[in-house]
DNA sequence: TCTGGGGTCCTAGGACCC
DNA sequence: TCTGGGGTCCTAGGACCC
């Protein structure tokens, strides 16, 4: 028996958590660039307001039904999802922390138990909001895709958002009732693709032969949902490691690659600005990289156009710079994304977005040494180098200790300033929990 | 003026090895 | 007319997730 246990409008919980003025009032959490709305509270959603909706689109609704606006704050996302993992992990050893705002946990054995399931859910869900704040749903079935089923099910039905499928016959009921596109799994290409073939619930699906998947939706993974879907977990069990003084949850162990870009508050042209922007992503990516104690062979730099722009042309730009041994050295890695941002920039050409992707990756410890570069007293001395500054700006605050590629004019008389291709971040609340300086007070 | 960011897995095909 | 069998590694592209 699998729990999935997802956080309600978790961006907007979390703003409520410091803001309680704002429950039953409209609220919506932008994207980086304070792009689009990426979660909106019930109250949002009943307005007719969508995911990924542009903001400047709907600005004047907006204002018009005095929404609250925030811009994300991720630093409190991640502490707050931190938070909200710790609680679950004490009711199972088996928690499997699968985004930022929602868990699998392991209630194998439980299922004997079928009477107290229920119960043992609204414990789960009460202590959570207890402990953190945080509203939830948990759906409860032998397999992933089935829970997720039950979690989708509970936040709409009126079940107190806790629902659990213990018989065949729960889940297939179940499945008759919902579309086929809001299966774990059918995205918008597929859900499509089998609409046009007369597949229209979940249940239609779930009737197809097995083999039929299997031939029809990406092979093994078709397959998969297909057995999924009949109650045969078939879906890895990933037990996170997930590190408790790490502010954004997930940590999956195995990851393969890390990735920093960002969108420009406005086009850029400048070498010295892209300079120092691809500079910061790349030490980001590799103090990433570090905290899962990885070390990674290729660097690519990113560099985007204009995406929304009716002219031809690619909208994106990479280049990859091969090194001769994986490194996690923030300055090794600098200076190989400097490089392929000098292969790419094109003069005169405005650019919208930049980033920096570190991959081929391998645990520290495995690291090939190169036949002709750097000895292994290099490499420990390197280590050493960037433990010290890890802990110098963990302590001191990000970027307390920074390589001057990324621009030394940011700190003037004491003051905070961002840097000129800084995104937009008109409406962010306060770093209520992650700093001292803005800790949460009572007005 | 204005439209996010960060991941995963799988398959197919090419180049190469013995 | 006709040309084996068994592999690996890498990349690109397509699907999906939050």
């Amino acid at each position: 028996m699998y729990a999935l246990v997802d956080c309600n409008n978790f961006y907007v919980s979390c703003e409520r958590v410091f803001a309680p003025n704002l429950e039953g009032k409209p609220v919506v959490v932008l994207s980086n660039n304070d792009g689009c709305l990426i979660a909106r509270s019930q109250e949002a959603k009943d307005l007719g307001l969508k995911m990924g909706e542009p903001y400047h689109l709907v600005r004047p609704l907006l204002e018009q039904h005095q929404v609250r606006v925030f811009s994300s704050n991720y630093a409190l996302y991640g502490d707050m999802s931190r938070r909200v993992m710790q609680v679950l992990s004490r009711f199972t050893a088996g928690v499997e922390v699968y985004s930022i705002d929602e868990a699998f946990l392991d209630f194998s054995g439980m299922s004997l138990l079928a009477p107290d399931l229920l119960a043992y859910g609204q414990r789960v869900q009460r202590t959570v909001a207890r402990d953190t704040g945080i509203p939830t749903c948990v759906g409860m079935a032998p397999t992933k895709t089935l829970a997720k089923l039950a979690n989708r099910l509970a936040r709409k039905l009126g079940t107190e958002g806790v629902l659990a499928f213990h018989t065949e016959a729960q889940w297939k009921n179940a499945l008759a009732h919902v579309p086929v596109d809001t299966i774990w799994g059918v995205g918008r290409r597929y859900g499509r693709k089998l609409n046009e073939l007369g597949i229209g619930t979940g249940a239609d699906l779930a009737a197809m032969p097995e083999h039929w998947l299997r031939r029809h939706m990406g092979g093994v993974v078709g397959q998969r949902l297909w057995r999924e879907l009949h109650g045969q977990p078939c879906l890895e069990w990933n037990p996170a490691q997930w590190d408790e003084k790490e502010h954004s949850a997930p940590s999956t162990a195995g990851r393969h690659s890390v990735t920093c870009t960002r969108s420009f508050g406005r086009p850029q042209y400048d070498a010295v600005v892209l300079n120092e922007a691809v500079a910061t992503f790349a030490a980001k990516a590799a103090e990433k990289l570090r905290r899962h104690g990885l070390a990674a062979h290729l660097v690519t730099v990113i560099l985007g156009t204009d995406r929304y722009a009716a002219l031809a042309g690619p909208k994106t730009y990479h280049a990859v710079i091969s090194l001769p041994t994986g490194s996690n050295d923030t300055g090794t890695l600098t200076q190989a994304a400097l490089r392929g941002l000098q292969q790419l920039r094109r003069e005169g050409m405005a650019y919208h977005r930049a980033g920096v992707l570190l991959s081929g990756v391998e645990p520290v410890g495995q690291v090939q040494l190169g036949l002709f570069s750097g000895s292994a007293a290099d490499q420990q001395r390197s280590q050493q180098l960037m433990k010290t500054v890890d802990k110098l700006n963990a302590r001191f605050g990000r970027q307390f200790v920074h390589l001057a590629a990324t621009g030394t004019h940011k700190e003037l008389d004491g003051q905070h300033k961002a840097p000129v291709w800084a995104g937009r971040s008109a409406h962010r609340s306060p770093l209520y929990t992650t700093g001292w300086g803005e800790l949460w007070q009572l007005h």
